[in-house]
DNA sequence: ACAATAAATGAATTCATATTCACTTATTTT
DNA sequence: AAAATAAGTGAATATGAATTCATTTATTGT
């Protein structure tokens, strides 16, 4: 018997991805996406059960690598530090990866969007939050509420990555620096 | 001649507001405008030429009041006590409209945007490009690039509201001024 | 080499929904 | 109150796109 071919998804996310950021969510056609990957429309349905499924499939595949898996494992040093290291990493791949970001966040505010879908940052969310607890009894983070917090570093930083894409401003070291200096002016106690 | 009927435009806004909130933007259909704004289907039609006109103009009117409506004349005022105000306003509208908000971040990055609505913020973010520069003047505020400052301005306050509307947590005058304060610890000098 | 199996195809089908239009109704003017 | 005009209606039409399926093609095991 023939075998699915792995290379056939990476195709189809990549042609969805980018047809995405070309045309918009709405606009994305299962044809157009069938086109882009050099596939017929009707694979797609051996691959994936519906287009709900497939752009789900593909969120969530993106969500892995756009959140937990920038969180390096140096639980070991300063606290501050591991927010930087984390802050970085999360900045450079919003700006280095743009179609994806862009990708996700109309997804994530579409009405296709399933509830597990919706629930692919939590651990990311949770591991941010336990830091910033950690700073808290350590007396070097501000004693305010996390719901106050959190959105200042997850809005921040999707708002930095997204004025860049659209202004095609080059990322810079320092300006990685100046930006998390910021973050930790309004989060230091 | 019979006359066309201004109220009818709002009861328009409202029901696509009111549905987009629950079906999200995909799935809003002209039909199910017409039905909750208790008109007929073609009724539309004789107030908008397109779907697309229609929701174009609603965001235009949204925007109108999201944005420079909420910036108040207190030129004389002390900076810090400008920026405070607009955000008191800002963070408030958000937050007791959200259904007007997700309306407009949806529609903001859908294909159907027209540019002209996307020129609808530029006076709003120039008046507070234009503190922010005037702050660096006076020393007392980071001498950064806006490109760095502007986002964590529109990123806070985006995520705050959009995060006190989905845990349906009530905004008190408290944390409205714990959250400028955040923003003024970022970003004074 | 052949049979068996599943992948792949893409035209045809089905479905959804934006838009039109022939007709009706309300308002205004004379 | 009759005529004129435009608003209002909603069934019918047009369009576009998701999905199906009969058929073809490639791969694997014997």
């Amino acid at each position: 018997m023939r075998l699915k071919d792995d290379s056939k998804i990476e195709a189809i996310f990549d042609a969805a991805i980018a047809l995405t950021g070309k045309v918009g969510l709405n606009r994305l056609t299962m044809s157009s996406i069938a086109d882009k990957a050099n596939i017929a429309s009707g694979t797609l349905y051996i691959y994936f059960d519906s287009k709900e499924q497939l752009l789900n499939e593909l969120y969530k595949n993106l969500m892995l690598k756009g959140t937990f898996a920038l969180l390096p494992s140096i639980a070991h040093l300063p606290l501050k530090h591991q927010l930087f290291t984390i802050w970085s990493n999360v900045l450079k791949f919003r700006i280095s990866n743009s179609s994806q970001v862009a990708f996700m966040h109309q997804f994530r505010y579409s009405s296709l969007i399933s509830e597990e879908s919706k629930m692919m940052d939590e651990q990311f969310v949770d591991h941010i939050l336990k830091l910033l607890n950690a700073g808290k009894k350590e007396l070097i983070v501000k004693d305010v509420d996390n719901d106050i917090l959190f959105p200042l570093l997850y809005g921040y930083v999707n708002n930095l990555a997204r004025h860049f894409t659209a202004k095609e401003i080059k990322l810079t070291e320092k300006m990685i620096e100046q930006t998390f200096g910021i973050c930790w002016d309004a989060l230091k106690s």
